[in-house]
DNA sequence: ACATGTCCGTGGTATAGACCAAGTCGCTCT
DNA sequence: AGAGCGACTTGGTCTATACCACGGACATGT
C-alpha cells in the first residue's frame, strides 16, 4: 500500500503539517475551517477532511467540536514507576493541571471485583470517576475503585488533588507496587462523551492495579486516555 | 458530543460488532464487503465505511488492502520487564511467530547515535531492519542499532531469531536494564509500507533502550507495531 | 507443471451536494 | 454590565456517483 505523492489528501496532509513545523499555525490555535482550506488547494471538503484525519491520527492537531481543528501541545511524559499522582508530574512539566470528580458512590463488591480485590462479594468499596485536564483540554477520564474498608468515609474527602496523597496522609495506606496494562484503543461512547471527543477516536486504555507492601490491592484503576496526550516511559531492571 | 443511536453509522457498527461477538464472523475471516454491508442496511458506501473505520480503530477488524475486512485476532502480551524475545514469548502465547530481515548494514555512527550510545561519532554501527509477524500477519517492523565494537560480525549471523540471545551466546553481551518509551502514533510512509497497512492506521511507537550491568547501550530499537497487535503490562515496584 | 495474461471484485480516492445541530459571537434589551 | 436572543459559522452526517489500482481467481498457452 505504497503512497506515491499523487495523493491528493497526501499533499494536503504535507502542506498543513508543514506549514506547522514552519510556525505558521501554533500549538493551541485554530487552522483555517474545513471549507476555507479546500478552496486553498482546489479540493472536495472530503479531500481536506482525509487529510485532518490522517494529522490527527498523527497526534499533531486535535478537534473541538463544530469550533474547528487545533494544533496539539506536546504530550506529558508517563513513568508509571515514579507514581507521584497526576497533578505533581503534570506540572512539574510546565503544565496546568485540573482534576473534575464526576462521580463518588459507595458500591457493593460484585464477582469481578472479589477476584482482583481477594474481599468477599458484597463488601463495601468505593467508585470513584474522576476526570482530568491539561491546560484546559480534557485529556483522560478514570474509573477508580478502592476497598472502603481500607479506607473509610474516603469519598467525603475532596478528591480533586492526589488520591494516592490522600491514601497515604489520611489513612497510611502505601503503595509499594503497580501493575500496569496499555491498550491501544478507541474512545466510544461513555469515553468519548466525557472527553467531548468523536466516538471512536484511538485512545490508550491504561489499567492499573496498585498493591501495598504486604500484597494486597489498594486501588483498581481504569484510565482512557486521549492517545496525543502522553507518552508512557518505564525504566526498569530485567528480572 | 453525545451520540444518539439515531446516528446511521453507530447503529451499522453496533450490527456489525454484534455478528462478530455472535460468532457468524470469526477472527481471521473475510466480512462481507462493503457493498454487500450497504445492501442490508439500505445506507450509503460511505457510511458503511466509517462504521468499519471506528471498528478498526478499537481493534476489533483490519483490513487488507483491495481484499477486505477481516476480523482480528486476539493481541498478544508483552511485557517489557520480562524480555524474552518475540519469538519465544509469542509462541508461548499459542501464536505463530515470524521474522524477516528487511535489511542489514554498517553504518557511521551520526550525531543522535553518538549521544544513545556515548561513542564517537563515525564508529562502526550495525543497522537491522525487521518485520515480525504473528499468524501470517504482519505486526510490527523494527529498526535497531548496535554498536558494532560490542559484536563484531554480528550481520553475519542469521539475524530471523532473538537478537539478544545471539548477543548473549555469541559475544556474552547480557542486558541488565531496559528503557521503553511507548507512544500512540499514526504509521505512515515507510512503516505503514512495511506492514502493508494504509497511512495513518493508529499504531503503537516503542522505544527501547538496553543497557548491559556497567551502563553501557548495548541496543537501541525502535518498534512500530499495529495498534491492535499487543496489549503491553508492567508489573513493577515503586521507586 | 508452470508461467502468463485477462477479467472481475474489492477497497481506495475523489467529487458535489445537502441538511443538521452545536458552538460562536455580536446585537439588543434590560 | 449582564442576560438573552438570533444569525451565522463550523464540523458532523449522509447520499450518490465515478473512476482507479491492486488482488485474486481463472483460463490460457507453453
Amino acid at each position: 500500500m505504497q503512497q506515491p505523492d499523487s495523493l491528493q489528501y497526501i499533499g494536503v496532509r504535507d502542506d498543513i503539517a508543514a506549514r506547522i513545523v514552519a510556525g505558521e499555525f501554533k500549538p493551541g490555535e485554530r487552522l483555517p475551517s474545513e471549507r476555507q482550506l479546500q478552496l486553498g488547494g482546489g479540493v472536495a471538503r472530503g479531500t481536506v477532511r482525509e487529510a485532518l484525519f490522517q494529522l490527527e491520527a498523527e497526534g499533531i492537531i486535535y478537534r473541538k467540536d463544530r469550533s474547528g481543528w487545533y494544533v496539539s501541545p506536546p504530550p506529558v511524559v508517563y513513568d508509571p514507576t515514579r507514581w507521584e499522582g497526576f497533578m505533581s508530574y503534570v506540572e512539574a512539566q510546565g503544565r496546568r493541571p485540573e482534576t473534575e470528580t464526576l462521580s463518588k458512590v459507595e458500591i457493593a463488591c460484585d464477582g469481578v471485583l472479589s477476584q482482583i480485590f481477594s474481599r468477599p462479594v458484597g463488601a463495601p468499596m468505593y467508585w470513584i470517576h474522576r476526570r482530568r485536564s491539561i491546560d484546559g483540554r480534557a485529556v483522560l477520564i478514570e474509573s477508580i475503585i478502592v476497598d472502603a474498608a481500607r479506607a473509610p468515609g474516603l469519598i467525603e474527602h475532596d478528591l480533586n488533588g492526589s488520591l494516592t496523597s490522600v491514601l497515604k496522609s489520611v489513612y497510611g495506606v502505601g503503595v509499594a507496587r503497580n501493575k500496569v496494562d496499555m491498550r491501544p484503543c478507541a474512545l466510544t461512547r461513555g469515553e468519548a462523551e466525557a472527553l467531548r471527543v468523536k466516538s471512536g477516536l484511538p485512545g490508550l486504555s491504561l489499567v492499573r492495579t496498585c498493591y501495598d507492601g504486604k500484597g494486597n490491592v489498594v486501588e483498581f484503576d481504569r484510565e482512557y486516555w486521549r492517545h496525543d496526550a502522553l507518552t508512557v516511559s518505564v525504566d526498569i531492571r530485567i528480572r
